[in-house]
DNA sequence: CCGCGGGTCCACCGAACGGTGGAGGCGCGC
DNA sequence: GCGCGCCTCCACCGTTCGGTGGACCCGCGG
C-alpha cells in the first residue's frame, strides 16, 4: 500500500486527484497540503512513500520544498505535477531531487502508472520533459554553442529578423535559419523567444 | 575647422569615412586607428574635436574607448557609428559619454551634419536609437511592466507560443497578443526574442 | 584518403507572430 | 460621477518563423 500525499494550492485540483486514487487499490491518499511548508510536514508526520508536488504555489515553492523533503524525509519519493512545461522548472525541480516530472494533462492512468513506479524508484517524465532533459545532457559537444551560432543568438537577441542577422553577417538568410535550429536543438528549446532566455540562463547572452 | 579621428578596426569603412570628409572644408580627418586603445592616444596626441568611434573593435572595445576618452580628453566629442542597432550596445554607449549614435547605414550628408553637430555639443541620435532611448526614458510608468505582463513574458521565455500562454493563464490568445503587444511597447522593442533579452537585462525575467 | 564537424545555401509549407484599430468591463482615486 | 489604468477580447492582414530534407565546400585529424 503505498502512502500518497498531495501538495498543491488549488482546492479543486486536490479534490480531482484524490479522486483519482480514491478506487485505487493499493495507493491511498493519507494527506493534502496547499503550500510547500506545509506539504513538507504532512509527508514526515504521514510517513508518506510519495509526494505529489505542484510547483508554482505560494509561500514555499514546489523546488524547495522537494529540497527539504530529500533532506528530512529521505525515504518520500516527490513526483512533480505541474500544469505546463515552463522548461525552465525541469533541472531546478529534477536537481531538487524529484524523482519524476508529470504535466496534469496526463490522463489518470498515467498518473497512477507514475505513483507506482515513483513508489518503486523509478522515475517517469512526461514526454516533452524527456526531451528537454536530453537536450540538457546532450552537454558533452551539444550544450556548447559554435561562435557562429553564439553571433546569431546574440543578433536575434538584439532584436534582428532572420534577414537583418543575415545582412549583419554577410551570409544569407537561409544559413541563419540553420544556425538557429541548431541552436534550438543544443539547447533543447522550439523558438527564438526561449532560446534566447536559455542564452541568458546559460550565461551565452549579454 | 573641426580635427576629425576616425576609430574603426576595418580599413575599408577607415577609407570611406575619409573619403566621405575629403572635400568637406569645415572637416579634417587628422588621423585613424583601428582599435579603442590607439584611438584614445591618437585622440589626444591630434587634439581632436571629435572622434567617430565603431564599438565592436578586437581589443579595447568602443564604450571602454569612449570611457577613457571622457576621462583623459574631456574636449574630445565621442560620435557612435556602428554598424547595427544593436540595442544592447547603446546606453552602454551614451552612458560611457558618447554624445552621438550613429548606425552605417546613415548617408554621407547625415553622417557630415552629426559631426557638425558633435562638434558644436549637440546630440544626434539615429531615429532607431532614438526611439529605444526614449523607451528607456519614459521608465516612469512605462519601463515597469505590470505583473501580467511580466507573467505573460516570463511564459513566452519559457517557451510558450501564445496559446500555450494563453492556456496557462486561463485567458484568450487576443489577450496574450496585446499584453505582449504593451510589452514591446514598453521595452521598445519589436518582438518576443528582444523582449525576452530586455527582460533579462532589466532583471524582470529569470 | 576519407570521415566529420562547421559553415553556407536551397525550396517548400503550414503555423505563428506582429501591426492596427478598435471594444467593453472593472476598480481606483479625484 | 468621471477619468484612467489595467485586463480582456475581436478581426484582418502581411510577414516571419519553424520544420524538413536535402546539398556543397572546407579544414582537420585519424
Amino acid at each position: 500500500m503505498l502512502r500518497l500525499v498531495i501538495v498543491d494550492d488549488h482546492p479543486i485540483v486536490r479534490g480531482g486527484l484524490r479522486d483519482t486514487f480514491a478506487d485505487v487499490e493499493d495507493i491511498v491518499v493519507v494527506g493534502e497540503a496547499g503550500d510547500g511548508a506545509e506539504g513538507v510536514d504532512r509527508a514526515r508526520s504521514l510517513a508518506a512513500d510519495v509526494v505529489l508536488m505542484d510547483l508554482r504555489m505560494p509561500g514555499t515553492d514546489g523546488v524547495a520544498a522537494t529540497a527539504a523533503l530529500r533532506e528530512q524525509v529521505p525515504d518520500a519519493r516527490v513526483l512533480v505535477l505541474t500544469t505546463f512545461d515552463g522548461e525552465s522548472d525541469v533541472l531546478p525541480a529534477i536537481e531538487a531531487g524529484a524523482i519524476g516530472y508529470l504535466l496534469k494533462d496526463a490522463l489518470p492512468d498515467d498518473l497512477i502508472r507514475a505513483v507506482r513506479a515513483a513508489g518503486r524508484g523509478e522515475s517517469v517524465l512526461a514526454p516533452s520533459v524527456t526531451q528537454h532533459l536530453m537536450g540538457q545532457v546532450r552537454r558533452p559537444g551539444a550544450g556548447t554553442l559554435t561562435d557562429r551560432e553564439k553571433q546569431v543568438l546574440q543578433l536575434v537577441a538584439n532584436g534582428c529578423s532572420n534577414r537583418e542577422a543575415a545582412t549583419a553577417l554577410f551570409i544569407g538568410e537561409a544559413s541563419i535559419k540553420t544556425h538557429l535550429q541548431h541552436v534550438y536543438d543544443k539547447l533543447g528549446v522550439r523558438d527564438r523567444a526561449s532560446a534566447v532566455a536559455e542564452g541568458y540562463r546559460r550565461r551565452l547572452l549579454t
